[in-house]
DNA sequence: TTGTAGGCGTTATCAA
DNA sequence: TTGATAACGCCTACAA
């Protein structure tokens, strides 16, 4: 024992036993007998023993880091897996690490060098759109991988999310069966789960013959609720006669409630809204907002839990994953008294 | 070299030198003669070789791991902070890895144990409010260490933050001042930041002649917009002619407002709102809502500067900073006409 | 300025 | 089931 640290050896030799002996009861238990092991197991209680993870690491030639790379820390989406990753892995072995890409493919090509050298348990990483190299760079990975966000071809490995497009698609659809016709789409930082949103809504409306390109207003700052007031200014400045207003995200949604009531637009008769994620004051808004609820807490807890099962070497059930996501109406997309 | 890995020796034999010296180059460059320097690098740039981390702590005994304790990813005001904290981290060579302490004091022990053994180069921690042992574990730690949130007497090293006491007196003397009289306080998640705001809030109505502790409603629940809803009802429910609410925070004021339209309770004329933190809506809701600013990126900035200047040696001008807060008054408090 | 060599704390291979 | 004893890859006195 070295200043208040106390080793593995510490632990042996206050338990009458080798090194060996105590390594197993931490890493096999069942290859050491009870009695042992109890008595070890209480005699590290007893000293607080807790072991050092760079030896182990350099030992072994692995660690129990999962990293996680994420365009941002910021956004409330990425908040609410992280949690969801959180609440999983603070009961299992792992350490969770990570990373914020800042939705640069380059930083995130770094940022996975950084975390292989780490020989990983296990990687998850946002989307679909890595780079060449970053996907080169998984596939070499000696761990299991998670997508993490969006469905789609050609997985790295395996996957968790959901159809932005088809999500999209139902929002605005909604919008058009609830009588809208000048239905206007606000986006903000167009990273690539937000242009297939915006996908989806050409879409529905090509589809109902009333798409006018001139109603999508975005912009590459990143989503606020301020934005939204602004981005509803600048549709409004245009003049097209725009009834309802498909938003990126909840944020924004939020703003256009928010710069409607400013302007005494009366939401929803002349001015429909629709927001996406569905976050937990959009029905409590007044009025309650229609947004497309997504499972973002739960797609955390499935990617690591897939993570660890294959980590673990048991099988998973279901390696591409689709959560899918669910339209919530609410009053302000009801054009139409009920 | 084994499966592909490059060792800091295969640097050593490429380029005809001890792994001493290489080590030096990566360390300590200036001990290192020019040329030999300009090879080395070369090489390491040629092989593509990363120093394994685990070796590397093992063998120098620290890591170049900055630790961070908070008690909740999901709450906006430690995103905040933590957005700061990464903005200055990702420009250094220090790796920022946080851990979640659930608001537990017992948890924030144990990962301060597991942050310990790592030997960070340094600390953050959220409060003051440490356990007995914590405190003792961070004293003895010998890294930096930064409590972050609020300021106090007795820090453990360096602190950086602001006065809640003194917030929320500012924030209900606001409300005072304004012309209501019967002023609630609605409180979610009494952690001890929370119970700090609740004392500002108390001296502020008793040196007012003010303070009915009926008005004090609160709830271990954490906070949420729909909690701010809630909350309202039940103090309406008390029926004890409240005319205006300090909130806890900006989720449960944002309810307040939505609660009020919904109820169609006019804001401010019958119902002032205050809440605390300023998040970036609460200037453009409508009305806009009076709030106490606070500076949570800059406090992570701080906090993280603060312990890398003394990391490195460098002198640090004010270990006990106090960042202090702003309230700005908005429509939601201004019961009498301007 | 450079090299030698011991050690960091754990794991894992082989024997016993 | 347990124990010796090499690695693991790098750092850092100490020596040259």
């Amino acid at each position: 024992m070295i200043d208040g640290r106390v080793r593995l050896s510490d632990v042996a030799t206050a338990a009458g036993v080798s090194t060996a002996t105590v390594s197993r009861v931490l890493r096999r238990p069942d290859m050491v007998s009870a009695d042992v092991r109890q008595r070890i197991l209480q005699i590290i209680e007893e000293l607080g023993y807790v072991a050092n993870p760079a030896a182990r690491a350099l030992a072994s030639a692995r660690t129990n880091v999962i990293g996680i790379l994420i365009p941002s820390l910021t956004n409330n989406v990425f908040a609410d897996v992280l949690r969801g990753i959180y609440a999983v892995a603070q009961d299992s072995t792992y350490d969770v690490q990570f990373a914020n890409t800042r939705y640069s493919n380059l930083e995130e090509e770094n940022l996975l060098r950084v975390f292989l050298n780490q020989k990983p348990s296990g990687l998850i990483v946002t989307g679909t759109d890595q780079s060449v190299a970053s996907r080169a760079l998984l596939k070499q990975a000696n761990c299991p991988v998670v997508q993490i966000m969006e469905t789609g071809e050609s997985p790295v490995d395996m996957m968790v999310g959901f159809s932005h497009v088809k999500g999209a698609y139902a929002a605005t659809s909604h919008l058009v069966g609830s009588g809208y016709r000048r239905i206007a789409f606000l986006g903000a930082r167009m990273d690539p789960r937000t242009q297939r949103r915006l996908l989806g809504y050409t879409e529905a409306l090509e589809e109902a013959g009333l798409f006018d390109e001139r109603l999508i207003v975005t912009t590459p700052r990143s989503s606020t609720v301020t934005l939204g007031c602004e981005l509803l200014g600048l549709l409004l400045d245009r003049d097209l006669g725009a009834d309802a207003v498909f938003c990126n995200n909840d944020d924004l949604a939020l703003g256009v409630l928010f710069e409607c009531q400013r302007r005494r637009i009366p939401v929803p008769s002349e001015m429909g809204i629709c927001g996406f994620n569905d976050l937990e004051m959009m029905a409590v808004a007044n009025p309650s907002i229609t947004s497309v609820r997504t499972f973002r807490q739960e797609m955390g807890e499935k990617a690591i839990r897939m993570l660890i099962d294959r980590i673990e070497g048991r099988q998973v059930e279901n390696p591409l994953l689709d959560l899918g996501f669910e339209l919530i109406a609410r009053q302000s997309s009801q054009k139409l008294r009920p």
